[in-house]
DNA sequence: CTGAAAGCGCTTACAG
DNA sequence: CTGAAAGCGCTTACAG
């Protein structure tokens, strides 16, 4: 099959405009539109687009009207792993969904996404990230992802809006709480419960949201008398692989488990509830688990995974919106005062804490026929 | 807290030629790393480059460089529902991959992508899928977003890959082989298995990947004796949610189930064996069940998935590289010949289909201390 | 309602 | 090695 690598150099609105019979300010004037133009003028351009197979060039479009309608997003993925990468991509699912969320509240206004991923052994790469602000009107940086300095170096001439990052005075911030829910859940797991031995596996060290994770819980539990475990032996990395690493080292050690972990993530916990079971242990039965950020499979799970809900899509629905604001705002009007967004959670409490099965949903419930 | 909500109008090349006392096309040279500038001459400018924060306007250097630097992916995503829309979202993980596999690939060449995903009753949106195709050299379309008319029609002005599509004379097309490891599949089950009874639950009807995963799974496990359940019972929509009110309702009709059943993909095989549990079977022991992907939670189930692995970021990576050929390709010599590309797949037996468990992945345990 | 012209911010031959 | 100038394909006042 011989196929036409590249299509002959594509009609510009000249072509449009020839075909037709008219100016390209007509054009580019029913192609956007604007006031009034007339039917029949109209339908002639519209005929000629069709038959050219017309696309208004975006690069063209962006510059004379000094708007892309593009926003970017950079986010961390694990460093590039020769054996199996594959198990390592897990724990970018959380930042799929968040995606999907700027993505689909972008769209409600024209803009498109521009994603780039960048690895965690290249972090402050300015430079890196400067080439991915040039192509679009703002920028959307998720955790982790560049230092304060060199967040605030691009805030000089973009809007940028970060992820559960630290809010600034140059950047807004939306992130979710999370020391109110980790704190009820060390309640739960102490009080209603009666666990007295504990532990956290931890997220990255340098993100803000497991620091708090970590503190909110360990303090509650401590403060109601419980013991919590922590240490290197409790560092995970927000991946199941991780969690199945840190229960199969203390296991080969032979340490007496908690009777409860608290992972950082559903991802972590899934790793750990995964390695539990292969020594022949019950979870919640001799060790209950619980995650955070309630994913799609939490609820697949068996036992289902009790976790923080985290209103994922809204967190990346809410940084565009905010995003949005900075770039439509008017440069000559006082500033906006944009700052720090906290979007609520919810402890969900189903199988793997310990806690009764949730019935059947319903709304999944068809009969087939 | 007051935030400048957008910064003053950026420094263009003109501010940075101004201030390091030399001429646009200086400045553009040593951005550029062209010719040999003079050492005196590019530090001035990469000094007045950082006091300034320029960053070149990508709009502007697409513009004249003819090349924007950007790979459009265009995919389908579940219709909203109101009503828990995060349930749908699991048949995405796919997608994501896919997406995942394309940006690696594309970062390596400096491009970056462009995303924009369609809901299912949007199809053949030409006019939508337009607008993003002025924004990008090229367009990657995934599975069931655009009508083969609707393709052809971009394909005009635009380089075009399609995925897990049919080959065009207008567009190149990469896919993995379904139906070498579907056909393993049937036998594995009814021969070394014994197996009688099997079903399979489809995926998307018009998915030309579902259609030869279906019809090579049911000829040949009918060609060795056995019986295939088929019918609109059996039709799912590669969630998990769907796999789930598959079998609640064949239960609750109080069918017979087969003895295996074989899922399109490892999403609906996740909801598929939630849902056998939920009424008390055991899996393998009473229903194996099969999936088709590998995705990276397949074997942290429980039982561990058998299942048909696809080359996942693979795909992604391979229809960016045909994608980046063609937009490269010189327009004044002879076309390429592009068109079909196939990856490999190969059947992963794990527990789920009755064979004894996998032993531990020795590159995933490390000692803890 | 429509056209001629300027300008968006770069890159790239072309001279020097 | 460097600068002046043209041009990429649009949008947008400005006239008419």
């Amino acid at each position: 099959m011989n196929v036409r690598s590249k299509p002959d150099s594509p009609p510009t609105i000249y072509d449009v405009a020839r075909r037709a019979g008219v100016s390209i300010s007509s054009v580019s004037r029913v192609l956007n539109g604007r006031d009034n133009t007339r039917p029949a003028t109209r339908e002639r351009v519209m005929k000629a687009v069709a038959e050219l197979g017309f696309v208004p060039d975006g690069a063209a479009r962006a510059l004379s009207s000094r708007l892309k309608h593009v926003v970017g997003v950079v986010f961390r993925r694990p460093c590039n792993t020769d054996d199996g990468g594959t198990d390592e991509s897990e724990n970018l699912l959380f930042g799929d969904q968040i995606n999907r969320g700027i993505e689909i509240a972008a769209q409600r206004r024209g803009f498109d996404l521009l994603v780039r991923s960048v690895t965690i052994d290249e972090r402050t790469p300015p430079d890196r990230i400067m080439t991915i602000a040039g192509k679009c009107d703002g920028l959307i940086l998720h955790d982790q992802v560049l230092t304060r300095s060199g967040i605030s170096a691009i805030a000089r001439t973009t809007p940028v809006v970060s992820l559960a990052g630290r809010p600034g005075t140059d950047v807004a911030n939306v992130r979710s709480e999370c020391a109110a829910n980790m704190r009820e859940l060390a309640r739960h797991l102490v009080e209603d419960h009666g666990y007295r031995r504990l532990a956290y596996i931890a997220g990255h060290a340098d993100s803000p949201d497991n620091i708090v994770r970590s503190r909110s819980f360990t303090e509650q539990a401590q403060a109601l008398g419980a013991e919590v475990l922590t240490g290197p032996a409790w560092q995970g990395d927000y991946s199941a692989a991780g969690g199945v690493e840190i229960i199969r080292g203390l296991i080969s050690l032979g340490a007496t488990l908690p009777r409860a972990i608290a992972c950082a993530n559903d991802q972590t916990a899934l790793g750990v509830i995964y390695a539990l079971t292969e020594y022949g242990l019950d979870v919640p039965g001799d060790v209950a688990v619980t995650g955070f950020d309630d994913l799609p499979f939490a609820r697949h799970l068996r036992p289902q995974l009790t976790t923080v809900r985290q209103p994922i899509q809204e967190i990346g629905a809410r940084a565009f919106e905010v995003l949005h604001a900075m770039i439509s705002a008017d440069p000559s009007s006082p500033a906006e005062p944009v700052g720090d967004i906290v979007l609520p959670t919810e402890l969900v409490r189903r199988e793997s804490c310990g806690c009764p099965a949730e019935p059947l949903t319903p709304r999944l419930w068809r009969p087939i026929g």
